[in-house]
DNA sequence: GACACCTCCATTGGATCCATTAATGCTTGC
DNA sequence: GCAAGCATTAATGGATCCAATGGAGGTGTC
């Protein structure tokens, strides 16, 4: 077994993150302190300060006495995890902006490039949350950016579920929007990014909203 | 000994978080584990899984194998709040203000008669967020909620340094304003809420920017 | 005299053990 | 046959003990 790097109920924490947002631990599971300490040849007590932390970003539904499942959204919790994400992301983009480079920017085209290559779905998520991750890189906003990246983080797996849907046949418009996106920028137009970006968020989550059976699980 | 009621990481987070926000516990100051569990007759379990629980809502941090500390910001962080606050609380506002009964608009201006009497800050501090919360109460946006009651939390201690120069003199202002939003809500005119509410947030932290002093500690 | 390294102590991080709670299934009575 | 209550069990919450880390202060060397 490899070195433990840093502390251990992080490293817990990190592993438990990955595989929900990879989807290999889906909503409403229950986490058993137990099974997870043995897994991971730990004792529960970072496994429990682990959960905390991940209660914390809202990955993770703690009860008292009772016991950890992964957090489920309906479709009113979804689709108002986009509104504020459509109002806190031109703000981030705002705060990152005028610090972006060329070559920021370049890197930014070549994303959109291996998105439009892409076929599948989970190269997909990772690279569109690459991408978007790219144009707020310059941000010196931490506080902000944790919001925003919690907001990524409980709404992956519908993004997923409904990626799995949508991608294939309209992917050209989430495409037009990017590259208008990375063209406002490049004319160090921040006032159009913040709108094209706004408009990118609010026409996924109208989108989303026409399709409530990702959330009858 | 009182009976202790709930569990004992969430009593423990909430008696700190109380002294942090009546300002008993300044930012910067530390926090020993060891004296806190003693104080509070309990073993530092607890206290670490406070601590975390604390962290998460941005009250304290952590840093690994050295310590907790009550957070901090500096001028930067908290104008950012402010902008965050902006542009959340009139979306939580919408969310709540069409289920706001006559009673509850009511019971807004017996707030804001006593806001206009009262002198002590500690007081207004009180006094003043429970009027906004009166505004949210209706809301069924448990996620925006909590970031936006974050939010409050972790600017707490500047407020009542701002409050300490500003309330006296200039409190007309925030008199206005308030009328101003109870008004709108009794209109039903939710579009004008929502507008001086971020007014009422955005006046604040252009003057609060006027303030530098207040964050060289 | 100044800087670097080493040792010691204070404090946090982790493991094991015990208490407590809550949920489930069985039994009993109606 | 069904419902309610009790008992059992499994999993969480808490306390104590031990290990590891990081900072501070002193000493030795350049």
């Amino acid at each position: 077994m490899s070195v433990p790097a840093g502390v251990a109920s992080q490293r817990v924490a990190d592993e438990l993150r990955e595989r929900i947002l990879a989807g290999r631990l889906a909503p409403g599971t229950r986490i058993i302190q137990d099974e997870l300490a043995e897994e991971l040849n730990t004792s529960r007590l970072p496994v429990r300060e682990a959960l905390r932390i991940l209660e914390s970003r809202g990955l993770v539904t703690l009860r008292a006495n009772s016991g950890a499942w992964v957090t489920s959204m309906d479709a009113r919790e979804c689709e108002l995890s986009y509104k504020i994400r459509e109002r806190l992301e031109p703000l981030l983009l705002t705060e990152s902006a005028p610090r972006l480079s060329e070559e920021d920017i370049d890197a930014m085209d070549e994303l959109q490039d291996g998105i439009e290559a892409c076929t599948d779905v989970e190269e997909f998520l990772v690279l569109d949350r690459r991408l978007h991750w790219a144009v707020y890189r310059r941000h010196e906003a931490e506080d902000l950016a944790a919001i925003v990246n919690r907001l990524w983080d409980t709404t992956q797996h519908y993004r997923r579920a409904f990626t799995r849907l949508a991608f294939e046949r309209r992917g050209w418009i989430i495409g037009a929007e990017h590259r208008l996106l990375i063209q406002a920028l490049r004319d160090r137009d921040h006032t159009s990014a913040a709108r094209v970006l706004e408009l990118h968020i609010r026409r996924t989550r109208v989108e989303l909203a026409k399709h409530p059976e990702l959330f009858t699980g």
